[in-house]
Formats: structure tokens, C-alpha cells, sequence
DNA sequence: AAAAGTTTGTAACGAATTGTAACAAGGGCA
DNA sequence: TGCCCTTGTTACAATTCGTTACAAACTTTT
């Protein structure tokens, strides 16, 4: 269950489609643009996903096997006011409009251009006021440090020579409640808290764990970190210089 | 040769597409607004170009003689960072997401509007351009005292032949406090709330301990001390003469 | 749904660091 | 010199941290 607390996404789509590619390469771009994604591939695992997270905005491939996107479509307005985007295959006019009818917020055309569904969707919780439509000011910040490019809404780091460093959600987290709190002693309760957004119970060693495999990963010799010092009986210090950049609006 | 200069988002761009007229117009709309741009008309020109020129950004047709473009693209991510924009051609719908998918910046459908294609160079270009980091300031604060250089910023310490002289925490910390307040009788409270920050309860002798190793570490003769000496009652005195010194960016 | 691959958390060991105790050494003063 | 007090040093014990190995939890693929 990843839980992101530490920078929320624009909004949090489902994406219902039987075509694992598509269903793939939709992630990856709309990811990109800020957003959360789940995706499903069919009914059974869109109601599911419906239970298990607050979705925000769900794309609803028209094809589907066993139950078709319309009848789920349908389904889904009696129970929920969730905003639809349908997916429909050029030349279905027919469908097209039925989409309408049955409830669906907008509709794109398969093949689609990818910027105008990312339109379409903005548009349509732009108009369901579920989320506000431009990223927030904090989505497009990135950072600076040593060589180091952090981006907090893309979360990704980058090297300055241009090489993407693979972090994963603990660490970029970690990193992440490290690069806005620089220079301070930070405590392993406090980088918990900051790093997972919950209090937890008891004293861990959890943090040393993060830290050590950060520090494999960011620091040019791990053995005598320079960007992130340990406290003996304090914590750790972020001690490189933070350079903040605002990311103009997309 | 490029400038990497804050002025004009303008950079070297290089236009890769077999179709002559094409190049030739988007050259000229491009170095009208501000761009060096170079064309190449197949792969292996573009291969060519990218070794003959540092270029900042490749905006690359889908279809060309020989190789097309998708395994082009492919192959540039392999070798290099370039950003890359994608002309496609309307229709291509399935290529144009797969182009997503094979390391392209961003995407443009032929026929496109100039300007759009403009504002999607600038936007890559700013979202890929790696900005040199800011150098480390203040915290590079470097103290001389007789052979030694200590590094604040980077908490370490050497020897005027350039040996580093490995500290631990509370060394290093202590050595500061000394260093930082040279020719002054720092009593054993002092010390302890100049290197740890904190003013401890009871008296103690662990700086006792701790100059004594510092001593080990950095003294010629530990038994004869130069650099630390003691106060009979009084605590100890740091005595040779440190010269500031601001280190200069890197 | 099983399998393969990642990521995260636990346990444990070893190493480095720091504090305590004990005693030796040295200084000042009668 | 002999006695008290302070400091230097050694030995040892107690923390604390880094790291490896492994298990549990999740993801993605098949």
C-alpha cells in the first residue's frame, strides 16, 4: 500500500482497460504530468480499486472483456458520482453519444493524442471541482543540491551530468524530508514523521536502514557521507547548500 | 560550441527529417526565434551532427529513410541524454504514444502550428536543462592554524602535505570550538556547551578525554602539547594563531 | 493465480565512538 | 619531602551506528 503523503498528485485516476499496453503507457504519461494512477483491467479490479483508494477521475475504456465499459459506465453513476472519462474507438458514433447518455463526463476517441486526453481530463475535474485544475504552486518545485537535481513533483532525482537516479517511494521520501529541512539535526522520529507523514510508535532502526541505502546511492563515497551526516545520539544532517527553482506552470 | 546562458532559453537544436522543405522552413522559423539550428536528412547524419556539435535538443521525424525515427530515438536514449522532440504524423496515433514510451521528451503531430511546436521546445528545454548547482556558500568556511586547514563545511581536517586526518564527531566538534575561539581559556562547561550545544549537568572529565585524544590526533608530541594547552583550574586554551579563510565557489 | 522481482523491515554482528573508573603523574605549598 | 588536588592516560564498559543477511510485504509478469 503506498501511501504518499509528503507531496500530494493532482488527483488520483483510475484507468480501466483491457489493453495492458495501454493501459501501461497511460500510467507513465500521466504520471508524468503530476497525476496518481491506478489502473484496472477490467470491471472486477475497477470496482475493486474503487473500494480500496479515493479516485478521483476514472478512464473507462468502452471495450471491455466480460461487462463493457457502458454497463459498468452506468453501474457506476448509480452508486457514484466519480467523474468518467470514456474511451471510445473512432468511428463508434453511435457509442459515442450513448457514452453521453449513460453518464460519462467526457469521451476521447481511440487513437487519441495523449496532450488532449490530459486536456479532457483537467477540463472535467476542472468542471467536477474535485481538484483544482493546475497543479498547485508546491507540484512543481525542484531542488537543488551539490550535483543534484530533486523533483519533487516528478519525484525523480537527477545527477547533473543527466543520469536518473532510481529511488524508490521510502527513499525518495527520505531524501526528500532531508533536501526541505537542510541543516538541521533531524531525529529519526521526526525524519518518520516527515518522511511517512505518521508518528510511529516505537524507537526503529528503520531510518539507519533508509539512510545507509541512500547514502549507497547518493553519496559519492558512502563511507564518509558528505551530504548526509549522522548525529551520534541526535540523528542526521542534510548539510549540502538547497537551491530552490519554481517549475512554471505546464 | 554552446552557451549555457540564463538570457534566451536559445540553444543548438538539430532538426533530423527527410523531407527537405520541411527542414528548411523549421530552420528558419527556429533561427528567427532565436535557436543555431543544424538539419540532418537521415540517421546517419544526425549521428554525425550529435558528434560534431554539442546539441541541446533533437527534434526528430517518426519516419525517415532507412532507420526511422523510433529506433533512432531508442538508440540516442541509449547513448546519450538529448532531449528529443517527436514529429509524427496525424493517424500515427499508436507510434506517437509509443514514442512516449521510447525515451521522447514530448510529441508533435504533423501538420502542427509553429508556435506550438515552439513553446513545446521551450518546455522540454526547461524541463530537461540541467542548471549548473549553486555553490556551496557560507558553510565553506576553511580555518588555517599552523599546518592544519579545517574544513567546517565539510567537517574535515588536513595536513598542510594534504593527509586527512579522520576525526570523529565529538573530535571534530570539540577541535571547532577551540579553533573558533583561539587564545581564550574555554573552561570545561564552556566547552562542553561550545561542542555540543548543550550545557550539560554534571561536572565531568570527558572533555578530558576527549582533548586527550584530540591531542593524539593532532599534536606533533602529544606529551608536550603545542596546540592545546591547559589551564591548571581553569580549563584549556587553544594557542596558535588562525587565519579565516572564505572558500572561494567552486 | 502462481511466479519472479522489488522494496521495506528485522535481527544480528561488528566496528567505531564515547563515557567511567582507576590509577599514575605532576604541581603547588607547608 | 610529603600531602592534597588536578590532569593525563590506560583499560574497560556501554552506546550507537553501519552493514549484511534474511524475511515479510508489495508489485509486476506470466
Amino acid at each position: 500500500m503506498m501511501d504518499i503523503v509528503a507531496d500530494t498528485p493532482a488527483g488520483h485516476l483510475l484507468v480501466v482497460d483491457d489493453d495492458r499496453d495501454i493501459c501501461v503507457l497511460l500510467k507513465r504519461f500521466l504520471t508524468r504530468q503530476g497525476f496518481r494512477v491506478t489502473t484496472a483491467g477490467d470491471g472486477g479490479e475497477m470496482i475493486r480499486a474503487l473500494a480500496d483508494w479515493k479516485i478521483d477521475l476514472v478512464i473507462l475504456d468502452l471495450m471491455l472483456p466480460g461487462k463493457d465499459g457502458l454497463s459498468l459506465c452506468r453501474d457506476l453513476r448509480k452508486t457514484s458520482r466519480v467523474p468518467i472519462v470514456m474511451l471510445t474507438v473512432m468511428g463508434e458514433e453511435n457509442d459515442r453519444i450513448k457514452g453521453f447518455d449513460d453518464g460519462a463526463d467526457d469521451y476521447i476517441a481511440k487513437p487519441f493524442n495523449p496532450h488532449e486526453l490530459l486536456a479532457r481530463i483537467k477540463a472535467v475535474l476542472y468542471r467536477t471541482r474535485m481538484v483544482p485544475p493546475a497543479p498547485r504552486g508546491g507540484t512543481g518545485r525542484v531542488l537543488w543540491f551539490e550535483n543534484w537535481r530533486l523533483d519533487v513533483g516528478l519525484r525523480c532525482l537527477k545527477s547533473s551530468n543527466g543520469t536518473l537516479v532510481d529511488l524508490s517511494t521510502a527513499e525518495f521520501d527520505l531524501l526528500a524530508a532531508f533536501v526541505e529541512h537542510p541543516r538541521q539535526v533531524l531525529s529519526r522520529d521526526q525524519l518518520l514523521d516527515l518522511a511517512r507523514g505518521k508518528v510511529e510508535i516505537p524507537f526503529d532502526r528503520k531510518i539507519d536502514m533508509q539512510v545507509c541505502r541512500l547514502r549507497l546511492k547518493i553519496e559519492e563515497n558512502p563511507k564518509q557521507p558528505q551530504l548526509i551526516q549522522t548525529v551520534r545520539g541526535g540523528g542526521y544532517v542534510f548539510t549540502a547548500k538547497v537551491s530552490h527553482v519554481e517549475k512554471p506552470a505546464a
